[in-house]
DNA sequence: TCGGTTACATACTCTCGGTATGGAAGTGAG
DNA sequence: CTCACTTCCATACCGAGAGTATGTAACCGA
């Protein structure tokens, strides 16, 4: 056992202890997964669990965290590709549609994130990751003229609910890649009816007027 | 104490039960709560609530489905009392809206629902209960062609994830009741924007046209 | 009235979140 | 280097609460 900094093994220890526990959390779910089992996952014991950690919910918070990271982040990726606001707007919702077939976010993110962790807590999150992204696709497209002025936090926090509801839809249908053109199409509709109007022949304007 | 039939005692006592499990559930959330808490609301031990529900989770059910009876019940009410299908679905939505701001129906149906019975079980009692009624509305609608055509259970599901996410909203605002306008208008604009096109002034037709 | 079933209370077990304590690993000053 | 000090982590323990076993009282059907 080579010498190592205390950083040092803290940060692995924690970064272990987060990835078992993103493993177990959204495999078996937060109620049904024991803070013994995550620790021994990452091969360590309850005793550094609760050094790391206050409680089991902060634990739980560490994985939701990473859970938006990676989402955001993966948000960014796609809409940086598209060439103008209301694209990459579009394709952003895809690609949250897409993230949506990982169980573990759905899991964490979706089901047991606002339990355990409080709608509040859960939003509050959100709005430096995933609502952050969103609320920015939105604002863009309201700038330029391709959707209809309003509060673009409030709006991007319905269209979160919205897919939050065709993701989960989505991973529950019989065939999830081939059903997601059509909810994704439903998608679209929602976000083509903010659209700005009149909805003339603009260059990548809104689908749905045709 | 009157001679009471069988049916009668089992009745009573599960009403007592629903309505305990009801009131604490719905102010300290799923997991704070105590069978034998809940128990002793209802006036009654522990075994009694064993000898009704299966478990825990399948008390919690039970106060789902009836704040789902509560829901339905109120939204058909309203709709009802509307004109025509267009504004029957209006007025459900933000009849919805304000049916958020009973926080017992928040913590039981849109918090902790999910994380307890699951997503499959809770759309499942929920497609009998409000999906229903918001299905039958957004389907008459399309039959009246004042929305464009699609699968009205899908289009059904996303609005309603919109409508829980702009109910949590509404609810932790500072002022509920004075911010209802505003976000009632912005939910209204994705109805509107899944509304059949051209949008002419049809009588009664959709808003967020002018 | 009486055997059998249902409704409920009491007493118990056992899992699991959280704490207390002891020791090993790292740190910083002299 | 060394030695007091802090940080990291393991082991042992505690208490709360979900679920069970068992006993008893209330109902039911004959």
């Amino acid at each position: 056992m080579p010498r190592r900094t205390q950083t040092e093994r803290t940060d692995r220890t924690t970064a272990a202890l987060v990835a078992a526990a993103r493993e177990l959390f959204g495999r078996d779910g937060y109620a049904a997964t024991g803070i013994d089992a995550v620790a021994a996952a990452g091969g360590v014991t309850k005793g550094a669990a609760y050094h790391h950690f206050q409680n089991k919910a902060a634990l739980f918070r560490a994985v939701f965290v990473h859970e938006q990271r990676r989402i955001s982040a993966r948000l960014e990726q796609a809409a940086a590709a598209e060439p103008d606001s209301w694209s990459a707007l579009l394709r952003g919702c895809l690609t949250f549609l897409e993230h949506c077939l990982d169980p573990t976010f759905r899991q964490v993110v979706l089901l047991d994130g606002p339990a355990v962790l409080g709608w509040e807590t859960v939003r509050e999150i959100e709005r430096e990751h995933t609502l952050r992204v969103l609320t920015a696709g939105i604002g863009a497209a309201i700038a330029d003229g391709r959707m209809a002025g309003g509060d673009p936090l409030v709006r991007a926090q319905l269209m979160f609910g919205a897919l939050c509801e065709a993701g989960m839809l989505l991973a529950r249908a019989g065939d999830p890649a081939g059903a997601l053109p059509a909810v994704a199409a439903e998608a679209a509709r929602l976000l083509g009816s903010v659209a700005a109007e009149p909805p003339e022949n603009r260059p990548g304007g809104p689908p749905g007027s045709g």
